[in-house]
DNA sequence: ATACCGATTAACT
DNA sequence: GTTAATCGGTATA
């Protein structure tokens, strides 16, 4: 159930972000668990793409992270408050990553409104800033490894993925440019992002 | 050492 | 539609 390495090592990492959706993200945190079923996804296409962390190779103590192998988080804090949750995928030396940017509560959603201090709304779940507020996602938990899930680990805080089942099909997913990235110029116009729609 | 900025959010009008 | 909040990362000196 759990995504193997191989999921995240494969080189199209918009397929990737493409195939996020409806896929289980589960936390560890402090010995609580839960999880929230993707809705929102943004692919960053590593050295090529100005909109990524790692464009034009760039390599310091936050993004090396993001040369890590995939399946490795990668989180950081946006505006001095948001810790946004990312995907590393493909192999060791190439940066590409996914943001997640919506979630579907799914279990434990009582220790979710705990820590938004109120009732979840069909909002909670959406922007990457909530997904990590919601699963309790610090940017301290950068460089977490996801396929890596043991007794061992088990003290520590932990944060995988897991195939739900759902098949989420081509006509309830929304493909469009990704949000605040205008500085990219014109990588802000690739059709990086995917939002799940379900039919009413 | 210092200055600028951001893969955002919530609360406004 | 607008805007304040908030602080680590990064570049420049």
């Amino acid at each position: 159930m759990i995504l193997p390495r191989y999921f995240y090592t494969r080189e199209d990492v918009v397929k990737i972000a493409r195939e996020l959706l409806g896929k289980k993200l589960f936390t560890g945190i402090k010995g609580e668990t839960c999880c929230g079923i993707i809705s929102e996804t943004e692919a960053y296409e590593g050295v090529t793409d100005r909109a990524s962390h790692a464009y034009g190779g760039r390599r310091t103590a936050r993004t090396e992270i993001m040369f890590r192998q995939g399946g490795t988080a990668y989180v950081y804090l946006c505006y001095g408050i948001h810790s946004l949750f990312n995907i590393v995928t493909h192999t060791v030396d190439v940066p590409h990553a996914v943001l997640v940017r919506g979630i579907i509560p799914d279990v434990n959603k009582s220790l979710m409104e705990e820590r938004i201090g109120r009732k979840l709304t069909d909002k909670s779940g959406s922007g990457p800033g909530n997904v990590s507020k919601l699963l309790g996602i610090h940017y301290s938990h950068t460089g977490i490894d996801l396929c890596l899930i043991n007794s061992a680990a088990e003290a520590e805080d932990a944060i995988w993925l897991e195939d739900s089942g759902i098949n989420v099909p081509d006509d309830e997913v929304l493909i469009t440019t990704r949000i605040g990235i205008d500085y990219a110029g014109e990588d802000a116009k690739l059709p990086y992002r995917f939002e799940w729609r379900e039919k009413q």
